[in-house]
DNA sequence: ATAAACCCTGAAGTATACTCCAGGGTCAAG
DNA sequence: CTTGACCCTGGAGTATACTTCAGGGTTTAT
């Protein structure tokens, strides 16, 4: 179980340390413990803890609703489980929906993919919003 | 076929006004009309390409990316097929990745709604990221 | 014809999420 | 014991995505 610096953790995340302090100071993810010198230190929860943030990001969520979810546990005793139990129903229904939505985007996406002949020919009749009208009739580069 | 006023576009799509001039000014849905008196007279062909902005956004994508997808048609000369399979390729990779993000997040939560008993106590043990960690055993509230 | 509700442009202001200093300490290697 | 790579804090600067404001025209109802 060893610690990472800043650096390395940044680097394993593929942010920057900036980045990282920036999320510290918002609340996001602390080191669990710091070096004699002051360096932070972080443990494999903290790692943990820093790829729920990212990933939730990449989907969309600001950083205030990904603290919301993370600190749903922060002040243990002003949280009920009735309250934990709506967040948590709200935020999958929220999910779900945004589920919904790239699948419709990644269809339209697919048929201009697969309509696409790939050549160097013009790209005229290749749009998503077609595609996403159109979504039975192939059509095709130039047709 | 009945064109809409700004306002009547902006209340059906949930945004204001002000957005939807703003995104005119960064190019992505421009009103295909305009009234005599200068007020802008958004189609249905408006409305959809509106509706696949704000879908794209809610799950992440930049106004920049959306551009992107929705002008691989505006320079049609310059566009080839080719670049149109390239970019929709990859970005249909991206949306499976955010998709499988989303599906881990959304078990986890599923996981946490379901073990707390929604009552009135604390909610010392619901927590997401413990919830990401130990899927495989039940938790429950102060359990 | 005038008030209320809507629309226009251009520019300045704000919130979010970083990103980049300045000035200085830490640490391993030589 | 110093050099280079790394870390620290606090604060200023930037990009993105709006939001608000100032000053003024348009439309509809009365």
């Amino acid at each position: 179980m060893q610690s990472l610096q800043i650096g390395e953790l940044a680097k394993q995340a593929g942010i920057s340390v900036d980045t990282l302090r920036f999320y510290e100071s918002k609340g996001l993810v602390k080191a669990s413990e710091r070096s004699e010198g002051g360096y932070r230190l972080y443990s494999q929860a903290d790692s943990e803890r820093l790829n729920f943030i990212l990933q939730a990001k990449k989907v969309g969520f600001s950083l205030k609703e990904i603290q919301q979810l993370l600190t749903l546990d922060a002040h243990k005793d002003q949280h009920t489980c009735n309250e934990v139990k709506q967040v948590t129903g709200q935020k999958i229904e929220e999910i779900e929906q945004k589920i919904h939505d790239l699948v419709v985007i990644k269809q339209a996406l697919q048929h201009l993919h697969q309509a696409c002949c790939g050549g160097p020919e013009s790209a005229e009749n290749c749009t998503i919003l077609q595609s996403l009208q159109q979504t039975k009739e192939a059509s095709t580069c130039n047709g």
